[in-house]
Parts: C-alpha cells; structure tokens; sequence
RNA sequence: CGGAGCGUAGCGCAGCCUGGUAGCGCACUUGCUUCGGGAGCAAGGGGUCGGAGGUUCGAAUCCUCUCGCUCCGACCA
C-alpha cells in the first residue's frame, strides 16, 4: 500500500489507504472545512485585506459571469431594462421607510468625509472634509431607486414601471464566509412599480418563478418556492417569498428573494401616478433579487470530496483538454491535436480549453477536478495514433476509489460531446433533486416530535455530524405575539421556517404549534 | 458584540509545558531517471514564528495588550 501521499499527518494512515481524495478534508469529517477548501482549492475566492470582503479570482468570477448572463437574458425576457443606480445614498433617504431603517440600520457602511490630509507624515481624515450629509453605501437600493420612480411616474401609462441592476452592496455584518456572506457582495436587484396590488403581486410570484427555474435548469439545484412567515419578511414588505436549496449537510440555503412591498415604500417616497379617472394614486412596488451566495449554493450542493462539481451550463472551461506532455518532440504533435480537437469542440459552441502549462499532466487533472471542470480528457500519443478521445467525466469521476476514464474515437466523441454536457447537467440536478426529495419529513405531528427529530443543538452537529434534512408541518398561520414564541422555541433548536411552499396539496391536521386547524403546511430546516 | 478554539514557508502541521535566534510532509526550483498518468533519487529556494510592548544575558516558547481567522450565539442574501 502506497502511504506516501501528502494527506499523512492529516488524517490516519488508515483513512489514507482506503482513499485518496483531491481535497484535504471530507464532507462527512468536517463540513464547514469542507467547504472552505473547495472555495480555496477550486480557485474560487479567497478573503481579502478588508475584514468580510472577498477577492473573486478568475474560476469563480467565470461562474458569477455564466450565472450573470444567463439570468439576465431571463430578466430582460420578462420585460424588465437594466440601469444602474448610484453606490451612495443619502442618508436621509434610508430613514424614510421606518421598518426598512430599523432592518438595516446596524449593519451600514457610512461615508462621512471626502478627503485625507498628511498630518505630520500620517495620513489622517481631513476633519475639515466632513460631508453636510452622511452617505451610506447600499445595503440595497429601494430607496434612491424610489426616489427616482418618484419622479419618472407620473401617469398610469408610465406603469409598470419594470427595472433591474447588477450592482454591489454591503452589508457589515458580524460573520462571514466566502459567497454564503460577506460583507460586500454583488447580486441583481430587481425594483419594479405597479398600478395596483394585483400586478405587483403578479409581478413578485413571476420573478420568484425566473429565479427557480433558473436555479433549476441552470444551476441544476432544485429548490422549493415559497413564502416567508411574516417574522422572516424583508424590512418593509407585505409578503417576501423565497426559494430555498437543501444543501449537502441538510441545511437549508435561501437562494433568492421576490417581495411584494405594497405601497410601505410608494408612501414613503410620495411614488405616485394619475389613474385613467385622473385621480392621485400610490404605486404597489416589488423588488426582487439573488446574489453571488448562489455560489456558495451551487459548491454545496454539487461538491464531493474531490471538490467542486460545475454543472456544464455555468462552467467557464467546459471541457478541457490535457496534452500528456513529456518534454519530448513529440509534444508538439500532442498539442497540435489537442488545439484542432478544441477548435471543434468550440465550432460546436463548447467552452473547450487546452492546459499547455508545462506542469505535469497528473497535476493538471487533479486541479481540473478539483475546480469542477465537467469533462476532463486527457490526450496522450496512443490517442494521437489512433485518432481517439480518452476522458472523464467529473460528475463520475470513481468507481469506488478507481478514476474511470473512457477512451472513443475522436469523432464519436466530438459528435456527442454537447450532448454529454447535457447529460452531465441532468445528472447532477437529478442527484441533487434525489436528495431534496428524499430528505423532507412529512409525518411530525407534533412539536415534540420535530425537536426529537431534530435533537438538541450540540456542538457537534457542527461540524458534519449527523445529517438532518428539512421538515414539512402543518399549520395555522400565526401571526404577531404567538409566532414570536414559535420563532422563539425554534431557534432554540437552531431551527427557522423557511417557507410556506407554493405548490402544496390542501392542509390537513392541526397545527403543531398552535393546535388550530392547520391552513398550510411550511418547511423547518436548520439553515445558512 | 458575547462564548470557544487557533494564528510558525504557498497549503497542512510539529516545536511552546521544561526559554538557548526554527523543523516535517506536500507544493515550488534545478539535474538525472521514470512516464497512459496524483512517479523515484539527489541538490536547492522560501519563514524577522500575526503585530506591539514587557520579563530575561537570551523569547516561537513566559507575561500584557492588540489585530486577524475559524466554529457557536445574536443578525442576515
């Protein structure tokens, strides 16, 4: 038994034999490790000089760039036109929507001056620079967005008034981690103005349904559409709705939010319009959003212990091709063979790349895999002699611990490599859609039941220990003093609910929180 | 901001208790040999031990303060 391997030292010779894993760490030891070493080892991200900031490095801003483009298109079909609002805003404008204030005022970066000054050789803020208003930057734009809607709409023919932005915002929050949440991080924002309750609301399930079925067919993870108990709203909205990803440790991911802000924000920022009777009225608004946290979704919910796993529609490099180099002139015929089959593979709109470094082909691999690359084929004389392809697919990489790699002629190959990306795209979503399915318990009758279930919060669940999936429950729909109690006893078992699914077959049974007769069934999950 | 743990080479760690100015594995560089595959041998490069004070003849090691990271709590996309 080879023992030689870097991972001694780390975990037990033991373990070692058994397997030799592209990553340091497995899901099962350690999540949360885990998944920082997939960040860091798939070239990802790294954190920053700044406290809760990231650096996105090439592979993961290639993502970002896939799932930027391809939502976009999805956003400009249903209507809406980008535009982009400023960094800063005022002050003031924050203070006038009283619920939103209080949901984002601990947590705002303020600019307060405009210039430094060079104090005796140290560079110090120009006490004399101080701006008449405080700026904060965005932790979200509702308000100088509405400040803008305020003064474009003036009639019922201005409406619906359909907008969206790419933009960065932050907020300082307390802990942060690479993509799930950092202090900046960069989303979409969607901020949209109707002419009454019905469109507005319309307007918020539809945008609900781009994002889930964008996180479906593009980013292969399912997710269950829902909405928000009223504890968990967005500050200033009427009803905020949510999809929710279950990751690979159970824990439930919101992966994106649609509100419906009825008129809180139109009221707050006078955003009124002349009906067709010509009579003032106030717009019903919406905004909507998802962010570069879908990332750290799709790392979680497709990784394994080899690192990520890249479903092939937001790989940047979906197929790569290794020469197996070895410094010798045959080489070049290699390389040769490779750039032609690439040319093909890219005539056949594939995201195909040669790795020419001159790093050793095993290394190349590994590194392939570990970044998620969805096919990796490596190509060595013998495939050069006879015309052939010999490859692997990163969502299959093993038979237990053996890599399977599959050797075909050359055209066969190139004739079905788009389908294959396509399959490899299935594959994943089906593996992910598996567990979903498998992992909500539907049969708790009582509160009793779900913290049996669940267990008391330990340290140890922590760190990858046992695997708790979500729970679907009846209920009656509490609102005010007795859902704080609910949302009290639950977090006490680390718990939160995270939605009332949309599609759900009719409420049956008594709500176990409540005894009432149940209205809706919600899901209960522990969560990021 | 509270609780716990941790900061020693790019990564993962040992050394600290019992002070004597750094070590291991992987990665990196060079050479030779290998080669349908996460290679072997040899020779190298890289660290003011998170930072600042203090104790001491002498500090990675002891003391104080500080900064940062990770996990948990509160908060959240």
């Amino acid at each position: 038994m080879a023992l030689k391997s870097r991972w001694l030292g780390l975990i037990s010779a033991e373990v070692c034999a058994m397997s030799k894993r592209a990553l340091p760490v497995t899901r099962d030891e350690n999540f949360p490790e885990w998944y920082q070493a997939v960040v860091r080892d798939a070239d990802m991200a790294e954190t920053s000089p700044v406290r809760g900031c990231m650096i996105i490095k090439p592979w993961g801003w290639g993502v970002w760039e896939r799932i930027q483009g391809d939502l976009d298109a999805r956003i400009k079909d249903t209507g809406h036109d980008n535009c982009y609002f400023p960094l800063f805003i005022p002050m003031s404008f924050i203070a006038k929507e009283a619920e939103h204030v209080e949901g984002f005022a601990k947590e705002m970066a303020v600019v307060t001056h405009h210039r430094l000054r060079n104090d005796g050789g140290k560079l110090v803020v120009d006490p004399e620079a101080k701006l008449e208003e405080p700026l904060i930057v965005r932790p979200t734009s509702e308000t100088i967005i509405g400040d803008a809607f305020q003064r474009w709409i003036k009639s019922y023919r201005d409406l619906p008034m359909l907008i969206n932005q790419w933009a960065n915002v932050v907020r300082w929050e307390m802990r942060t981690r690479l993509f799930l949440r950092t202090a900046e991080f960069l989303w979409q924002e969607g901020h949209t103005a109707h002419a009454d309750r019905d469109d507005a609301v319309a307007e918020t399930l539809k945008m609900l349904e781009v994002y889930r079925t964008f996180a479906e067919e593009v980013l292969a993870m399912p997710v269950i559409a829902g909405e928000k108990p009223a504890n968990e709203r967005f500050p200033g909205a009427d009803n905020t709705y949510s999809i929710e990803a279950m990751m690979q440790d159970g824990k439930a991911l919101q992966a994106g939010t649609s509100h419906y802000l009825g008129t809180h924000f139109a009221e707050a920022q006078n955003i009124q319009f002349q009906n067709a009777q010509g009579a003032l009225t106030y717009c019903h608004t919406t905004s909507w959003g998802v962010s570069t946290r879908l990332i750290g979704g799709v790392i979680m919910t497709h990784g394994d212990d080899d690192g990520l796993r890249l479903p092939p529609m937001i790989a940047p490099r979906q197929i790569i091709l290794v020469p197996m180099l070895r410094e010798k002139p045959e080489d070049a015929e290699l390389i040769e063979y490779c750039v032609s089959l690439e040319k093909e593979l890219k005539a056949a709109g594939i995201r195909a790349f040669v790795d020419v470094k001159p790093v050793k082909s095993a290394e190349k691999r590994w590194n392939w895999v570990r970044r998620g690359a969805p096919v990796i084929i490596e190509i060595g004389g013998r495939d050069v002699s006879g015309g052939s392809v010999t490859f692997m697919r990163r969502d299959r990489l093993r038979d237990g611990d053996k890599v399977i790699s599959k050797t075909v002629p050359r055209a066969e190959f190139v004739a079905g490599a788009t389908v294959l990306l396509k399959e490899i795209q299935d594959a994943l979503y089906a593996e992910a859609k598996a567990r979903l399915d498998g992992n909500i318990l539907t049969n708790l009758t009582s509160f009793e039941e779900l913290a049996e279930y669940f267990g008391p919060a330990t340290e140890a669940d922590d760190e990858g220990g046992a695997f708790r999936g979500w729970v679907r429950v009846p209920w009656a729909r509490p609102e005010g003093k007795a859902l704080e109690e609910i949302a009290d006893r639950l977090k006490a078992l680390k718990l939160t609910i995270r939605n009332a699914p949309l599609v759900q077959e009719s409420a049956a049974g008594k709500c176990i929180f409540t005894g009432e007769a149940a209205k809706e069934y919600i899901l209960i999950a522990r969560a990021y």
